[in-house]
DNA sequence: AAGCGTATCAAACACCTGTTTGAAATACAA
DNA sequence: TTGTATTTCAAACAGGTGTTTGATACGCTT
């Protein structure tokens, strides 16, 4: 019989395909991904990426996986009402997503790697990733402001916090190399996104507070 | 005869890739720049780069030159004795230096592209450049938390702001297909200082606030 | 002008990249 | 079992990378 959910030989190839990707992109960015090594993680062989994704790029967008991102929104928006509480909750569910190696989800980590240079799926993971996480973040912070804050004011505080989020991520080498004994364990995690949190409500109400 | 001060034709070719490499590894990254660009805007030999600098490796230890960021520091050191107008000053100057596209200065640049995927240079950069930025920067929130500040809370305080103004030049392809009316100009710079600054003023307060 | 060390150049080198090829193996239906 | 379509594989391909080579041109002292 050949139901459309049989796990076929070449599903199977597809998924480890898949599975390996995410990691090699994730540690090593685009560029700096080879698909020999992609194919040496899944044991395939160096064509199986171009039978079953045509190319470099099309793995890269079958890769990517929004869907960890949304549901954190998701949850996040079923916190409750107080939207501190929910911006806290928020950088704390984003920084683990970012920092804990033990987190399934590489996905975060591959689009982190993506902002600095463009790749074919940038504009795909600004559409369908970013402009709604900012979107998101927006509306939470414009509560948090009481509609005190101007537009652009209000989005760039959107956009130090991100910053600061994204920062441990992208300069992790540096980072490592500053405070050899930090290590991105949970304590750890929890007490920077506690930081982040607290100095960015700090920094909105203040914005808030200083009407124009 | 020939005295040390003496500019060779030799001299000018060395001048000329250094000057290309800057431009080329600001903008591609180090492992995006490839030695034939910067020889043909140079208007130099491919086989220039491994003669006058030995490697591609070679090069860039030669490009980077820490002297602006250095000289930021010493100016902001004698720019008086209230810490809070300082924070404001620096981040103003570093802002400047990271966004604005008729600033000489591609060093900085150079640098924040390196943060993500080390180099051999990082281990340098790190020594030279960003660790005393950071122990700078770190005696600066000191005096403004007024010592009511752990030092582990000090040191996310001075992430924080790194954080932030290396996210405009980190994600600025992102930045632009997500507000895309933007522009880096000298007025939008200062306005994102400005923001950086109060809104870090306030964080660090807080954190000050809440001694623990 | 001759000689010598340096600098430049086109060409080639060795290696790595994503991709393609055509044959071999496998899975599946008749 | 036979025939057909799909999947795998080693090998080659075309293009790009940093680097090296050996000849040529140049600048400078004698």
């Amino acid at each position: 019989m050949t139901g459309a959910t049989d796990i076929t030989a070449s599903d199977q190839t597809r998924a480890r395909l898949l599975d390996a990707a995410r990691g090699v992109f994730a540690q090593h960015g685009f560029q700096g991904a080879t698909i020999r090594e992609i194919c040496r993680r899944a044991e395939a062989n160096v064509a199986a990426v171009n039978y079953h994704f045509g190319s470099k790029d099309g793995l890269l967008a079958e890769a990517l996986n929004f869907a960890p991102l949304k549901a954190l929104q998701q949850a996040n928006a079923r916190a409750g009402d107080c939207p501190e509480l929910r911006l806290r909750l928020f950088i704390r569910d984003f920084m683990l997503m970012l920092l804990d190696e033990n987190n399934a989800s590489t996905q975060c980590r591959i689009m982190a790697r993506e902002l600095a240079d463009p790749t074919p799926a940038l504009d795909q993971i600004v559409r369908e990733a970013i402009a709604p996480l900012h979107e998101f973040l927006g509306e939470l912070v414009r509560e948090i402001a009481e509609k005190k804050t101007g537009e652009a004011e209000l989005r760039r505080c959107v956009l130090s916090i991100f910053g600061q989020c994204l920062f441990y991520r992208h300069s992790h080498p540096v980072l490592q190399r500053l405070h050899p004994e930090m290590r991105y364990d949970d304590r750890e995690i929890e007490a920077i996104a506690r930081h982040i949190a607290e100095f960015s409500l700090a920094g909105i109400r203040h914005s808030a507070g200083a009407a124009r």
